[in-house]
RNA sequence: GGGCGGAUAGCUCAGUUGGGAGAGCAUCGGCCUUACAAGCCGAGGGUCACAGGUUCAAGCCCUGUUCCGCCUACCA
């Protein structure tokens, strides 16, 4: 073959293309029903069907790959279960505007012809996001893939509802719920967006019928008062000890309303006043209910006033404010108008704002759910990191309140409840009823209202591994071992599938679950213009390559903390995609076709860089291994940066070239090939969850290995491989080195030498162990300090015209004859001399500190001497030298 | 109203039992040293938001303050 086994630079777009196929191909994503191997197991957050990949998707997709990946390198049976959720409002809205471009609505379709239109659109548009999914590297068990809407999950949804009912805790009523205008549905209390806006607080009189006086009442939402049915005061207020009426006129409508006394009014608030409007407000419907006051709803479900609305009747509710205000005016109750900010809810799939409306839905009765998977995290069933979104979690379920599931929509799993037209009796069943249990009626009318999604989610690590049969499926992985995703859904998913998945599996559906950080500017929401950081995931792959930017995610994932997202960075992990591309290409170039050898006796016939870096190569993966199970992703990943660029490549490499060459003998070649290659091996294999295309690409190059490298061993766990240990010695001795070449390339780049030029050094120390390492590893030194002549003695006397730098235990001298600038190297040293004398002072003080040497622990105080006196000596020698470069420089 | 998080180098951020302030990018200087100029070698740069406190010792623990972000809440 020829040198250039690889090309000069990595070209991810056809590489990526053609592993993820072949990993498809080969079935490598499957995980086993049954196995003797550990489980291991994610159910995918489902992204929406409508979905389009943006940067959260990304990061929590790549986070849950890694892991995916490297547990199969553990040797785990690995089931990571994909699906996408069918989004019911939001999919009904999309397809709705599509037909709305076709100047149809669905109105004209009917139910069923609109569902069906909504499995079309899914046909040809649903799989984007899988695709996209798929281009990140997703490593999926997409024979698995699930839809909340198919037909096994909605067989789950309708046994969970029937089960629930029957339970009693799944009930029907008439309560003000969240209503949105524009979507025409019910709303949960989550599913509602609190913004606050700048309002107004307006103060209406509402007269006594004798026409003396009146009670002022405050308002932010001035059009609702049509439909109010009491005023209400607290009945301490003082302000009121002495009222003879009990009624007032409710302007505009001139009707007559009670007066009533409840303790829910804050006296303190505004007049002391306050308007009752049982069928607009949540607390006024509860005052409503106390007082057995009416209930009349002004508002209509499609935004505008009813025909209780009076004269009214027919606008627009904004419209009706701004009537309900000038009419006022005009009759001169409105006292004064103040401004108010305060929260506005808006729908979270449209941004309406939505009405708090009086409305028959049916609910989930949450707390006796919601206890129970409160409790699986006090107990430690199931374990929250980081561990701060505990209090989080414990805050909303301990304070649930019940949940409403029914939405006025039609694309969902319809809820499966039938009235009875003669009887009214309702029957709630799995299977469709043709009788009314009660009365035999054959006319049963099935509830029009949908489901929730996220009832449908709530069931998904259980739903999608087959439930209600009892499989294989589910023995062998669930519960799952992990729950990855942003704490945006902790309520809206997370908490609800604990409360189904101990409900009806009796054990917590995870157990760990991982929160990772949010990329808030992917949906342009907090983003300053200026900023412009709102970025495509899929351009930055076109644009760096899919490794890239999976390393740039890892690399930020550090745990709370959110994830600002820069291309700049991701071009920062290009180059570092390419530095390994390059690396083993240079190691291909040496290695040739063949697998080298392992040695004979490695201990033995292994140099200095090749036994310390086998040592950092163990240490690394000792690194991962322990970031990884701790969800340190980022940790993980610049250990691996680390230790590829600076420590392989930066290094090793350098080091090893000559051996390489041929410089040394062929025992030592031989040696030297089995460790690059070992460790570019083992390397791979490490880094491959992060960037599994690239390491695939190389894995396949790379002569000794067979298959994918998605089925290799994690190196610590591999027992055909001898094992790596680590190696103090080697480690130490390498840093000797290493502190004598950046000695010399130190005092190089200091004083602008070019590396072309070689330098004779001269090392000094007492230490017959120092001079026999550096001895001992003298051409190491001379190759890359570039140095034409290398002393090593005893400390005498100092070389004339040299620059020194000095290390533990020796001091260096570069020869500087001829080309020695006196002041630059004056300057150095003082410079040097400057920040050591101040370093000693901050220890001098320390150590001349009774307490300290009295309280500290032993062995803080002796590291604080030994450094100490290691910093002096280096100041003194570096002073001594300075000396006499002044002497002669005079 | 309640709660949570953040403030560390020019920028983006690490810093896990309190004991010598780190990385990447950017900047500056020197280099085409035959894997990589998407590179190599070197350098500069920080009162760890502010004020107190605990401690022999604080970026880290405690109290308060100021900014920023978020979550949550039925005060009209």
């Amino acid at each position: 073959m020829t040198p250039h086994l690889l090309d000069k630079g990595y070209e991810p777009r056809e590489v990526e293309k053609r592993w993820y196929a072949y990993w498809e191909e080969e079935k490598l994503f499957a995980g086993k029903e049954k196995s003797d191997r550990k489980s291991f197991s994610i159910v995918i957050p489902p992204p929406n069907v409508t979905g389009v990949l943006h940067m959260g998707h990304a990061l929590n997709n790549v986070l849950q790959d890694i892991l995916c990946r490297y547990r199969r390198t553990r040797g785990d049976n690995v089931l990571w279960m994909p699906g996408t959720d069918h989004a019911g409002i939001a999919t009904q809205n999309v397809v709705e505007k599509h037909l709305a471009s076709e100047g149809k609505d669905r109105h004209q379709l009917g139910r069923e012809q609109f569902i069906e239109t909504v499995w079309q659109w899914r046909e040809k548009y649903g799989g984007a996001i899988i695709n996209q999914l798929k281009r990140l590297g997703a490593s999926c068990d997409w024979d698995r893939e699930r839809f909340t809407m198919d037909e096994g999950l909605s067989r789950a949804v309708r046994k969970v509802f029937v089960d629930l009912y029957d339970q009693g805790l799944i009930y029907q009523g008439n309560y003000i719920i969240n209503w949105c205008v524009r979507c025409h549905t019910a709303l949960a209390d989550l599913e509602v967006e609190h913004e606050e806006l700048d309002g107004h607080l307006y103060y209406i009189l509402y007269p006594f019928p004798d026409g003396h006086g009146g009670i002022t009442v405050a308002t932010t939402r001035p059009e609702t008062m049509l439909g109010d049915t009491a005023v209400a005061i607290h009945p301490d207020d003082e302000r009121y000890g002495d009222l003879t009426a009990h009624t007032v006129i409710l302007p505009l409508m001139q009707k007559e309303i009670p007066i009533i006394q409840d303790a829910y009014v804050d006296a303190s608030f505004g007049t002391g006043g306050l308007k009752v409007t049982p069928a607009h407000d949540p607390n006024d419907f509860e005052i409503g209910r106390r007082h057995d006051l009416p209930v009349v709803k002004v508002i209509g479900d499609d935004g505008f006033m009813t025909a209780e609305a009076g004269r009214f009747t027919g606008l627009e509710r904004f419209e009706c404010r701004k009537a309900v205000v000038e009419a006022l005016s005009a009759s001169g109750l409105l006292q004064k108008i103040e401004n108010h900010p305060h929260g506005v809810g808006h729908c979270y799939r449209c941004g309406t704002v939505v009405e708090p409306n009086l409305s028959k839905q049916w609910f989930v009765k949450a707390k006796p759910l919601a206890d129970k998977a409160a409790d699986a995290v006090r107990k430690g069933r199931t374990k929250i990191v980081p561990e701060t979104w505990e209090n989080t979690y414990f805050d909303w379920l301990d304070n649930i309140r019940d949940w409403c599931i029914s939405r006025q929509i039609w694309w969902g799993h319809q809820i499966p409840a039938w009235t009875c037209g003669e009887c009214e009796q309702i029957t709630v069943a799995t299977a469709t009823p043709t009788v009314c249990p009660e009365c035999g009626s054959r006319h049963l009318v099935q509830e029009t209202d949908v489901l929730d999604t996220w009832f449908s989610s709530a069931l998904w690590p259980f739903s999608t591994m087959g439930w209600p049969d009892d499989t294989e499926l589910l023995k062998t992985f669930y519960p799952t071992s992990v729950l990855i995703t942003a704490f945006d859904i902790l309520f809206f998913w997370v908490a609800r599938m604990m409360m189904m998945g101990i409900h009806f599996m009796g054990e917590a559906p995870f157990e760990d679950v991982y929160i990772h950080a949010i990329v808030r500017d992917e949906e342009g929401k907090k983003m300053s213009k200026s900023k412009g950081n709102v970025i495509d995931p899929l351009l930055v792959m076109d644009r760096y390559g899919t490794d890239a930017f999976r390393f740039t995610l890892a690399a930020f994932a550090a745990q709370g903390r959110d994830v600002k997202m820069s291309e700049r960075r991701v071009e920062g992990y290009r180059h570092f995609i390419n530095k390994l591309w390059n690396a083993a290409r240079f190691s291909l170039m040496n290695l040739g076709e063949t697998a080298p050898a392992v040695p004979d006796a490695p201990a033995e016939g292994f140099s200095l860089p090749d036994r310390w870096i086998l040592s950092r190569l163990r240490r690394v993966m000792q690194t991962e291994q322990e970031a990884l199970d701790a969800y340190r992703f980022n940790d993980a990943a610049s250990a691996l940066y680390q230790f590829i660029w600076h420590e392989f490549c930066d290094w090793y490499l350098e080091a090893v070239k000559p051996t390489l060459y041929g410089e040394k003998g062929e025992a030592e070649k031989a040696a030297a090939l089995y460790v690059l290659w070992r460790t570019l091996k083992d390397a791979l294999i490490l880094l491959h969850p992060f960037i599994p295309f690239v390491t695939e690409e190389i894995w396949h190059k790379l002569p000794g290995t067979e298959g994918s490298i998605m089925t290799a061993r994690f190196p610590a766990d591999d027992p055909t491989q001898p094992t790596l240990r680590q190696d103090p010695d080697a480690e130490a001795h390498m840093a000797l080195v290493m502190d004598v070449i950046t000695g010399v390339r130190n005092i190089r780049g200091e004083m602008n030498i070019a590396p072309s030029v070689a330098l004779a050094a001269t090392i000094q120390s007492p230490d017959d162990k120092t001079r026999q390492l550096l001895t001992a590893h003298r051409e190491i030194i001379v190759n890359l300090a570039r140095l034409s002549q290398f002393e090593i003695t005893l400390p005498g006397e100092h070389p004339a015209s040299a620059a020194a730098a000095v290390i533990e235990g020796a001091t260096i001298f570069v020869s500087l004859e001829g080309i020695i600038d006196f002041g630059k190297e004056i300057e150095r040293l003082e410079k040097e001399i400057g920040k050591l004398q101040k370093e000693l002072k901050g220890i001098s003080k320390k150590l001349s500190n009774e307490d300290f040497l009295d309280k500290a622990p032993e062995a803080v105080i002796q590291k604080a001497k030994d450094r100490h006196e290691s910093l002096a000596e280096k100041s003194q020698k570096l002073q001594t030298n300075l000396d006499r470069i002044r002497s002669l420089a005079s």
